[in-house]
DNA sequence: ACAATATGTGAGTTTTAGCTCACATTGATC
DNA sequence: GATCAATGTGAGCTAAAACTCACATATTGT
């Protein structure tokens, strides 16, 4: 009997690939798939051509991936996953630094670090994560960051102006988010403007700080 | 002959309505587009059943409209206008009062009032701009916003802190386009957070003056 | 009244892309 | 080396949706 993956459903793996020769083929989809959806956009981006690129059958992507969609899904869940290695190693790496205006920089750095990773990529796959139902995907993240910043605000709060906590934290996250996302969307050469991310980064502080 | 736009394109319009009969055809047309995309989403919207929601047959649709592309185009354009209309009024009413503080906050409100119009409808046809090619016929839009928020900044200079009137005035207009951007998509609840926009509007003045 | 033009109709065509399935090949286990 | 599971193949099935077209009805101008 073949190794099924536990629930077969529209965005899980049909099955589980267990010989090495078989990742390779789930790597070769991957990795296909990304760079047509990268040169094509999502629409003209159809099963066959991610086969035929891949340089395997359409019937051993369909083995592996239940739907166009699934394949999307595990884009998105890999993507994310190297954009936080991508956050967390930044900001472990400018720990020392320690003042609030120093830290909010490092972090607002590594946001728009992370968002350089594929840009074209970021961007086809955020516009599929709205369309599909795979939003909820982010909610998990976005909570904790959220967390996160409300953390970061408590410890400095001697030296934060702002009273409310909880509304300072989401007002200050979603200006950079919106920041960066309407940078990954409509003008990704900005994502190099070291500038302009200061700049973010200055107001971001003089909003928090007195 | 048939009164023919004037290039039939792939956007354009095939023959214009003169008649008022067919006039409203095609509002019915928009209006039940509109419908359907709020209640659907895009892919799920047919042709079909656009026009059976209309109340009109698919060949009197394709008559106005050469493609289904075609009638989102025209809401864009539709919507566009509306918002600015709505960004004018409030801005508008909104002049009197004359400390750069309050200029700020009655303009941010006003970006925020915009995108309370349709905010399904506004995040569908977003979602569009960017898979079509229509990206462009924002250009123009964000254009004059920078220049009009450079403008501002020069007859107030004396009170502003920043130097580069340029790298400020894209700063505070993406932070707070970004914000609303973020929102429409992913929180349309907190279009009517007043108490987020006064913070928002907050953060902008204090990074601008001194 | 009667062209001529504008508008309206909807069954049917066409295309396209997601997906299946019967069969072939490779690898593991004894 | 024999058996069985795992993996691979690709011609073709199927469904859906954009769009056409031959024809019908309504309106306008004279």
């Amino acid at each position: 009997m073949p190794r099924l993956a536990h629930k077969t459903t529209k965005t899980q793996p049909r099955k589980l690939p267990t010989q090495p020769r078989a990742q390779e083929t789930v790597e070769a989809i991957v990795a296909a798939t990304k760079r047509v959806l990268v040169r094509y956009g999502y629409e003209k981006t159809t099963t066959n051509k991610i086969a035929e690129v891949a340089g395997v059958s359409i019937g051993s992507l369909y083995q592996y991936f239940p739907s166009k969609e699934s394949i999307i899904t595990a884009l998105i869940d890999r993507h994310m996953a190297t954009m936080l290695e991508v956050l967390a190693s930044t900001y472990a790496a400018s720990t020392e630094t320690s003042t609030i205006a120093e830290s909010v920089r490092s972090v607002i750095h590594a946001a728009f670090a992370a968002h350089r990773v594929n840009p074209k990529l970021h961007r086809v796959l955020i516009e599929q994560m709205q369309r599909m139902d795979a939003a909820d995907r982010l909610d998990g993240f976005e909570e904790q960051a959220q967390q996160l910043v409300e953390a970061f605000l408590s410890n400095h709060a001697h030296q934060i102006r702002r009273k409310n906590v909880k509304l300072a934290a989401r007002a200050a996250l979603l200006a950079v988010r919106g920041t960066t996302l309407w940078t990954v969307l409509r003008a990704p050469d900005q994502l190099e403007d070291l500038e302009f991310i200061d700049e973010i980064s200055d107001m971001i502080t003089r909003y928090l700080v007195a």
